[in-house]
DNA sequence: TGCATATATAAGTATATACTTATATAATGA
DNA sequence: TCATTATATAAGTATATACTTATATATGCA
């Protein structure tokens, strides 16, 4: 695994991005697996303004992609980012998001669409 | 080398105090060496009262130690936080703190004490 | 076409943040 | 003891941040 070096400013900005408990929560998330804005809404118990904007922030990043499917907006982390190897170092240190999907999964409120 | 597991939010803490230019560069720093207050302004050419604010925080959130060593305090990287394995992933994408010491030193800027 | 659903954006607001200047505290050395 | 140096703290301020509510946009479906 390639180790890509960031000028100091540059990581900087990318640790301010994940120094916020709902956007870490979300690229947790997405380095899982895709999920929509609806999911995230119902995981993270939050308004779906309040969502949106964290989703533009790490998308005018550059941390995440989107995806339209239908009526839905997928997220998906986005591998060609220069901080990627710092990112994936991180999540490694933070409780992985899978166990959210799987409560999704329960509780039926998962979206299934392709 | 070990991974220390952290809770998001604890980790979201850590990420947001490291996501400041001046304190990443800080940490950096002190990764390399043991470095006093003034030796931080003269790195990181800002106020004095800036410089203590920020290594306040550093320190409150035990990222850092302190050391009273004659009429200078010296900052060292805290091995024993429990967020430091993930701090020195970080660092590993991040510019070395070593030439900052080196140009100090040829300013002859370095402090030298025992 | 028209309504419902999903998402984005805009505007407003309270709080947090990173500085500034002024001052306090602590150690050194004459 | 007094002046100097190193550092910390306090108070003030401008800006950034993370929400809120209201509204706009886009898709799907009857």
């Amino acid at each position: 695994m390639e180790t890509t070096m960031l000028e100091t400013e540059r990581a900087a900005q990318i640790l301010k991005l994940l120094g916020d408990k709902t956007r870490l929560t979300m690229i947790a998330l997405v380095n899982e697996q895709d999920c929509c804005v609806c999911e995230f809404v119902e995981i993270l118990q939050m308004s779906q303004p309040a969502i949106s904007q964290h989703l533009r922030k790490l998308r005018d990043a550059g941390l995440v992609k989107e995806q339209r499917r239908g009526q839905w907006i997928f997220y998906s982390i986005n591998k060609a980012f220069e901080g990627y190897s710092m990112i994936k170092e991180i999540l490694k240190h933070v409780p992985n998001g899978a166990h959210h999907f799987e409560a999704l999964e329960k509780a039926g409120l998962r979206i299934r669409c392709n």
